[in-house]
Formats: structure tokens, sequence, C-alpha cells
DNA sequence: CGCATATTGTTTGATGTTGAACTATTTAGG
DNA sequence: CCTAAATAGTTCAACATCAAACAATATGCG
């Protein structure tokens, strides 16, 4: 149901395991936004909370590297969680080019209120696999990953 | 350096496998991307040429089914497609509702001279996995995702 | 010191993306 | 038949996303 190409053995795998590890990767993480769905928020900006509440504040570069987005992104997406009051933006005195984010209360309280089922919601998305196979399926996606970097 | 998550073990288990996978699926279609950039094509874009090319004409909705894309969206994908004269939008003598979607010329010629190419790619980028390894991914994926619609 | 270069963030323009409201058409039930 | 419900597309608002051009600041080298 893939599409049926004929091409060389190896062709034919590959693709398969690109169809099912996209859809895999897309389903579960469709699961994981309807709880971000229920706060207003995007998947983006749960991230940026929850970089926040891990690693304390950090400067929009930093955020941007940690979600592998780009920085012309994050200022959409930093914005848009100041104007709901859920972070602040502060000129870092030491070097001006800096904008330090950091949590508001009000952020700190409703990431601190959504990650816990948040974990929950990963954990319940991959209790199809046993742990083995969770250990498994990570150790080949890490493989697979690593080795685009040099493509 | 995923999120230093202190939680249950299952937890901790799954984030990880979730971070690997997710990491995995964007390293491996940002790979893929830098071929449909050439051709200025967007993963959207392509994705409908190729579904055109292998499975012929088809209406926006099974279009839509096929790429997991919202109808709305493809609207616009395919617009953009049209006004390149790499597709046509015919509307259905047996059911006015829908537009039929095929190729013109120009796009069948595109994407055929695509085609090979991205399905080398796919197998250089799943060179890194032995096949058995790839067998092994795509089973884990395929029970992954799929125990994911009832959720 | 003073300028060339690098770094951080913003802006802009194009595309993608969704969900919801809306139109046109078809189908089905009474 | 004829109207109610379902279906296919479009449009819209909001947000995401990137790349490229740009401004402001910092750094380093002569």
């Amino acid at each position: 149901m893939p599409t049926h190409y004929q091409g060389a053995p190896e062709e034919v795998r590959a693709f398969d395991a690109l169809v099912k590890l996209t859809r895999a990767a897309n389903a579960v993480n469709s699961r994981l936004d309807a709880l971000f769905a229920e706060a207003k928020l995007s998947t983006s900006q749960f991230g940026v909370l929850e970089a926040l509440l891990h690693l304390g504040p950090l400067c929009q570069k930093d955020l941007a590297a940690k979600l592998l987005k780009s920085d012309g992104n994050l200022t959409m997406v930093v914005g848009n969680l100041e104007k709901r009051g859920l972070v602040t933006r502060t000129r870092d005195p030491q070097d001006k080019r800096l904008l330090n984010v950091q949590l508001t209360v009000a952020g700190r309280r409703l990431i601190r209120s959504l990650f816990p089922r948040h974990a929950a919601n990963v954990a319940a998305a991959f209790a199809a696999l046993t742990p083995a196979e969770q250990e498994t399926l990570g150790k080949l996606c890490k493989k697979l990953g690593l080795a685009q970097a040099d493509a």
C-alpha cells in the first residue's frame, strides 16, 4: 500500500522501512499532540516550555539547537509564548546580542502540570512494544540517524 | 542529551526511544529533501507527483489520504503544482464534486527523472543498517504505528 | 585602537499545515 | 419526489517552517 515500486531489492526494502519509520513517528507524535492541544500549545511551544523547565533559562540560539528548528522560527514561537505570558525575554547584560528566555510563574505552572501527563502518554504510546523491543528500536534508530550526518 | 527526565523506568525508556525514533525519521527525511529542493519541490509536492506516477490520476481526497494530509492542505499543494504546469485538475463528469488530478507531460517527465535518484537516496540512507536490521526496524515501527490508532 | 569578521536575533516571502466555516453536489430515507 | 445528511473542495485565520537579507553587537587581528 505504500508505493508499489518495482526496483532493486535493496531499494524496495529501504522504501518499506522508510514508510514504516515515518508513519510510526507521525502516529506517535500525533498522539502526543492531543495533550498539547488541550492547553492550546503547539508542539514547538511545548518543546520550548519543556526545555526551559528542565534546562533553565536559555537564549534563542540554544533553544533552536535543542529543538532542531531554525533561528528565524524561534523568534515566532517564543514570541507567541511571550504574548500569552508564559515566558519572558530579557536582554543579556554581558552580551547584548543574546535574549535569555525564561519561564514566568504561569509558564512554569502550566508545563509542570502538563509534563507528568506527557510522560505517561509517551510511556503508553510505547507500551505496544516490550522493553527489549523499545531498546532495539532505539538502537537501530540511533544508528540510522547518526549515519545521515555524513550524507 | 535528550531531556534528563527523572521518572519511572518505563517512562525513561519510552522517552529515549521516542527521541531516537523522531530524530532518525527527521534525519532521513531531511536527507531525502535535498533532492526535492534541487527541483524546487516541497516534500508534499514530491509526494503528490510520486503518487500520481505510481497510482495514476487521483482525486484530492485520495491524495490527502495517501499523504496523510488534510484536505484543505491539498488544495494549496495541488494548486501550486498546477501553477507550475506539472498537474491538471479536471472536474469528474460522473461526480461533479470530485477533481481528478493528473500529471501533465512536464510533470511526468520531472517525476520520472527524479524518482530513480530518489530511490537510490532511500537505499543509501538505509545502507547504514543491514537488511536484517532494516526488517526488524520495519516490523517494530509497524507494530508501534498501528498501536497508536486506538489511542 | 579600529576595522573585518562572526554571532544573535529579526524580518520578509514563500510554502506548508490544521481546523472550522462555507459551497456545491450527491445520496438516502420518508 | 424532496428534503436531510453525507461528501469533496475551497477559503480563512493562525501558526509553523525555512532561507535569505538585514541590524546590532561582539571579537579578534593588525
